[in-house]
DNA sequence: TTCTTTTTTTATGATTTTATCATATTATAT
DNA sequence: ATATAATATGATAAAATCATAAAAAAAGAA
């Protein structure tokens, strides 16, 4: 889980932009000022600055200047046509800008482009004692390869991409084998979940990582 | 719980959406043309349109602009390269526009991230002590699991839907054992509310969540 | 090819949920 | 106060769901 420092200073970009880029996965936190942006910076680890170039309390560049010095990646973003505030910001070492009004989910895919593009996607899902490496597409425990198939390996990263809540027998068999009716036979999916648990689980007989949700489907909410 | 005003004019693309749509807990009523669509709105609280602009009754671009008025969000169902209308539409205000054909889960992702954007995604509901996180589909007390069966849940989930308003035991027998007529026992649902309450109420014998409306039915209205 | 691994299907037993019945209780009207 | 209708409750049979084992089919590797 990415975190992001947004640095906004109108209250309605920030309560909405940040529920969305939470719903996405990302741990976010805000300023509404570059004097406690700032502040923020020096207390707490984060991986990426979103910053509003026009904000009221100066233009964002001295917050800009501040990650920058701690290797932070900065995404701007600006009043559309800004072409001034690009070009400065570009050259203050802006990773990428982004003029409003854009859509959330271009910015979310602009984020990560600058994670990977610097190395700073976290890829590492912790589950219990389990390790999910997504970027390199490996699943271990202390240190040692649990071999996942492929199937039990997408089984397992589309419960984890909906962490915490319910997906159902129907949307799994949707996700993984890319049926909308029953082409394949409905207990497959129940042995594959055998399978993963076997797997992963310390216990598969009591299971504390997949959990099943009778009548319904199966989730992670470790 | 959030509702839908999904603005269609083929019969069967609102039949089978609106019943996957509910399928996954939204609240949907129809409208096959812009005027039905407009007068809706106008009556009830939606909170959000989904309005395909291919629409035989004009394009669709009225009721877009009176649900923009309105400050509800929108998305366009479009014919598949439809360019113009997608401009357009996004000009008008529209949060997301998504083409035909396309995966129900797709829109319904599309949906929530609107939702979630403009910060009207409901997705947790507070009942006196209890919590129902309709997103996660978990029903909690305390922090700690009721563990609903399937059928317990719907039917809390149609009552939820309804809040406030009195569900008559026919409407929530065909809206959760979708019967029209008497196949089901009459008593079950009884039976059912009965098992809802032991889980939920703090003291079932007198019910604070779910309250019956003699010779009607039940309603929540807490 | 032959052997191994992965994927899918089938079969079975255990468990939980669901539906129904019988009966008790409560509310309303006469 | 009593009769009647509506709802609540408890018990039980039927059905659906899930876990598991094991075999068959398909896909890959040696």
């Amino acid at each position: 889980m990415n975190s992001i420092l947004l640095v906004e200073d109108d209250i309605n970009i920030i309560k909405s932009l940040s529920e969305f880029l939470k719903g996405e996965g990302f741990l976010v936190e805000n300023a509404d000022g570059q004097t406690k942006a700032i502040e923020m910076l020096r207390q707490r680890q984060f991986d990426i600055l979103l910053v509003d170039i026009s904000l009221t309390e100066g233009n964002g560049f001295a917050v800009c200047a501040c990650a920058k010095e701690m290797g932070l990646p900065v995404i701007f973003l600006t009043a559309s046509g800004d072409e001034y505030s690009v070009v400065t910001g570009l050259d203050m070492g802006a990773d990428d800008y982004i003029s409003k009004p854009f859509r959330p989910r271009e910015l979310v895919s602009r984020i990560k482009s600058v994670l990977r593009r610097c190395g700073k996607m976290r890829s590492v899902i912790k589950l219990a004692d389990v390790t999910v490496d997504t970027e390199k597409g490996i699943v271990e425990r202390n240190g040692s390869d649990l071999f996942l198939s492929a199937l039990e390996y997408r089984l397992l990263l589309v419960l984890l991409n909906n962490r915490g809540i319910v997906m159902s027998r129907s949307k799994l068999l949707e996700d993984i084998w890319d049926v909308t009716g029953d082409f394949v036979n409905d207990n497959t999916l129940t042995v594959y979940i055998k399978r993963l648990r076997e797997k992963i689980e310390a216990d598969p007989q009591d299971p504390q990582i997949i959990k099943t949700v009778r009548g319904i489907g199966y989730k992670i909410d470790i």
